[in-house]
DNA sequence: CGCACCACAATTTTT
DNA sequence: TTGTGGTGCG
């Protein structure tokens, strides 16, 4: 054995615990790879793997020969793994600080940045391990400036573009109806993403002379005017400017480039062109680039992410290795076959199949409810019987294609005191009330915020009205001033006479808070502001069901600053607010809290769940009407459809409805197409029997109409589970009873909770403190006394 | 200027 | 059905 391969086989030895494909991934550390990575095949655990060996040993797992000779004592102690080994065998080793590891969301990066700690300690923390977008805010704050910002500029989220779009479309007095504000959004997004300027956009709209597309491209450079006045960028603008930094600036971009040694990406599925170009100019010349994806997980199309991006990496990165990872470690073998087979009537795929060396588990079942309501009871009463039999909540998933479609399922979960938690939905920070106190916070920390200044001055109402904003906008827009100079010296213009002393008076205040803010930290500042400006205030004083939650997401927001001040050690205001423009809602989800989730299959990527429930599985609900006749469409409904099943580890259920009312409307659908292309041996069709979906070969087509509304069709699943009916009351049990258990003795009964036909005893036992059970499933160890 | 009421539309979503 | 945005009145 010569040195070369003593190495190779010490550095081996310390993967062993991955599978033969995953620790090639994670030798392979020269050049561009592509690391196709099934749904489960644990690609989290390859790319921390990989990082730890390119810091450990370097490239030396890669390379073909060792280049240093070792002495006969050197070789035996590698041959024997002696500790000592360590040091023989690194080649090159990489700095925390030359590796740069870029996910989609702060989750997945936090995930990563602990993971990496846990494993390497306080040296992780030097490892950029960040979405494209911090990364780029990490880019620009140092750079900025080679591009006529300055390195504070600020951070436009989605609702702020639009707001400046709302502004231009008014300005330029067209119909908003034919120039919807967030269409000329989703065009502008889309021309950056094709990098075009507003110059260059205007050309490309000459030559089609159409007047919608040159309009546009008026708009385009309006809007890119107004942003750039308030030193701001908006979200795509943080790529872009990246991208036109270091592909215009040799000097930055070589000082970038050789800074990052090895550039690892997450989900490259979901990259869009911009991202694309980014991470090759990142690349330096070593390309030493690995990209992690699976283009059956790419459910991100609609917003610019293109598949194409890892369908030709390899010819965008010449002399690119490819390892696919296809061994599942979480799903039960029916819920995988199920998830295989139906991807499998994809065209465009680089194609994959998984496999897993589980059992093969329970069949994927399919029940259909006669409608939505229906469908929602089902799902409570099994949760409430695998919670029964000592499941947690929180090892139960809901998953649905809309977020309309929670409404019925948390109704019947509120119903029977199940704990349940949304995820998604509107985000935690684009809650009104928590953008208000928030645009207070930007307008006091930089003075020339218009956009955010302009949303509070009258929030809670102080009498000055939409009209004077307006004119004092245009007075500043003449004078080239910021607005908020305007208001504070109102009095010096005739034209605000009107509300020129409440404009003072809220001047002041803001000056005052503004003087506060220098010595206070923005904690101290935040119960000054609730304070001054009477927010909590007014709400207290309407004193609605609304009012009560909008209080509580106020006061939540205080929440996040001490959480932000104690995760960072930041205490500037500035810092605090240049986070939260890159943080969403998916972050607060801790997976700690027993309760179900309920959210849609597109959140669900990158979770996974004992028990899952897909509802709404009928077509035009699923897949979508807009997807149905539209191929390409239809392949991205599937790809969902696939992360959704993938999300399962034992038991999977599918629920279709017979009538689901939807917005209002009621219609009839067949079951989804999806459902018949899973093969007939995985899945268990549970349909109540007199019923038009039932056995194999009959049509699936439910047929429509009145008849089946009838109480006939009362709760089939019931017929599965008889159970007691709510209002009937227990001869047995009641409240304060002294009951004996078999196992934990003697106890009295405190609270019965009915739950979907059961009740959830709680009894305080004697010796064993409080227990909770379920009644049917406990009756037979439990005696009345 | 503020509030109440009515029309209208409504996949999916991270940053 | 639900939420939002625009209009009109006090």
């Amino acid at each position: 054995m010569d040195g070369t391969e003593a190495v190779h086989s010490y550095i081996e030895s310390k993967f062993m615990h991955l599978n033969p494909m995953q620790r090639k991934a994670v030798f392979a550390t020269e050049g561009p790879l592509l690391i196709l990575a099934g749904a489960g095949s644990g690609k989290t655990t390859v790319l921390i793997n990989r990082i730890y060996n390119l810091l450990k040993y370097g490239c030396a797992s890669d390379c073909e020969e060792f280049p240093r000779q070792f002495s006969d004592a050197e070789l035996e102690i590698i041959k024997n793994g002696q500790v000592e080994a360590d040091c023989l065998c690194a080649l090159n080793p990489v700095e925390p600080w030359q590796l740069l590891a870029i996910t989609f969301t702060n989750k997945a990066a936090g995930e990563l940045e602990s993971r990496l700690e846990s494993m390497l300690g306080e040296a992780a923390l030097d490892i950029w391990a960040c979405t494209f977008h911090s990364a780029c805010v990490r880019i620009l704050r140092r750079n900025a400036d080679a591009l006529g910002y300055s390195t504070g500029f600020t951070i436009y989220d989605t609702s702020d573009s639009l707001a400046v779009m709302k502004q231009i479309v008014k300005e330029m007095d067209l119909d908003d109806k034919f120039y919807a504000p967030k269409s000329l959004l989703a065009e502008i997004s889309r021309a950056k993403d094709a990098r075009l300027s507003p110059a260059e956009y205007r050309r490309q709209a000459g030559f089609s002379s159409d007047l919608y597309h040159s309009k546009v491209a008026e708009v385009y450079e309006k809007y890119t005017d107004v942003l750039k006045k308030a030193d701001a960028m908006d979200f795509d603008d943080l790529i872009l400017n990246t991208v036109n930094l270091l592909d215009y600036n040799e000097d930055i971009r070589n000082y970038w480039q050789n800074r990052f040694r090895y550039i690892l990406v997450d989900e490259y599925q979901d990259t869009n062109n911009l991202q694309y170009l980014l991470v090759s100019l990142l690349t330096n010349r070593e390309n030493n680039i690995c990209v992690v994806g699976d283009d059956d997980q790419s459910i991100y199309k609609f917003r610019g992410a293109t598949i194409e991006n890892i369908l030709s990496f390899e010819s965008h990165f010449t002399e690119c290795r490819t390892i696919r990872l296809e061994q599942n470690y979480r799903s039960v073998g029916h819920i995988l076959n199920a998830a295989n087979s139906v991807i499998s009537n994809n065209l465009e795929r680089k194609g994959k199949t998984l496999w897993t060396a589980k059992s093969d588990g329970s069949p994927v079942e399919l029940y259909v409810a006669d409608n939505e309501r229906e469908e929602a009871q089902y799902i409570a009463s099994v949760i409430i019987n695998g919670y029964g039999r000592g499941e947690n909540w929180r090892d139960y998933a809901v998953l649905y294609r809309m977020n309309a479609q929670s409404n019925s399922i948390e109704y019947a979960l509120k119903s029977h005191n199940i704990p349940y938690r949304i995820v998604g939905g509107t985000r935690f920070f684009d809650r009104a009330e928590v953008k208000d106190i928030l645009a207070y916070l930007c307008v006091i920390s930089t003075p020339n915020d218009d956009l955010r200044l302009r949303r509070i001055i009258n929030v809670p109402a102080r009498g000055i009205g939409l009209k004077s904003v307006e004119t004092a906008t245009e007075i500043a827009n003449e004078n080239d001033l910021p607005l908020f100079d305007v208001i504070s010296h109102a009095m010096s213009y005739e034209e605000l006479s009107r509300s020129a002393v409440r404009m003072k008076e809220f001047a002041n205040m803001i000056d005052e808070l503004r003087d506060y803010a220098v010595t206070s930290s923005p904690d101290e500042l935040y119960d000054l502001l609730i304070e001054k400006t009477g927010y909590i205030k007014t709400l207290e004083e309407k004193n609605s069901l609304e009012d009560q939650s909008r209080i509580e997401n106020v006061k939540e927001l205080k929440s996040s600053i001490l959480g932000y001040m104690n995760d960072s050690g930041d205490t500037s205001l500035e810092g605090y607010l240049a986070n939260v423009a890159l943080y969403s809602d998916l972050d607060n989800y801790d997976s700690d809290a027993d309760a179900v989730t309920l959210m849609t299959m597109h959140s669900s990527k990158g979770l996974e769940f004992p028990y899952v429930f897909i509802a709404g599985m009928e077509e035009t609900v699923f897949p979508g009407i807009r997807a149905i006749g539209e191929a390409s469409e239809m392949e991205e409904e599937r790809r969902l459809c696939y992360v959704a099943i993938t999300r399962a580890m034992k038991e999977l259920r599918l629920i279709a409805a017979r009538q689901r009312m939807l917005f209002g409307r009621t219609n009839c659908n067949r079951v989804s197409r999806f459902v018949d292309e899973i093969p007939e041996n995985d899945i268990k069709k549970n349909v109540p029997k007199g019923y038009g979906y039932s056995e194999p070969s009959s049509s699936t087509v439910f047929p429509g109409g009145s008849k089946y509304s009838s109480p006939v069709s009362e709760s089939a699943y019931k017929v599965k589970a008889p159970a007691l009916k709510k209002e009937e009351p227990l001869p047995e049990l009641e409240l304060g009873d002294s009951v004996r258990h078999t196992a934990f003795g003697e106890g009295v009964v405190i609270k019965m909770t009915p739950m979907g036909g059961d009740y959830l005893l709680e009894i305080n036992f004697s010796d064993k403190g409080v227990k909770k059970l379920m009644l049917k499933s406990a009756a037979r160890y439990i005696q009345k006394i």
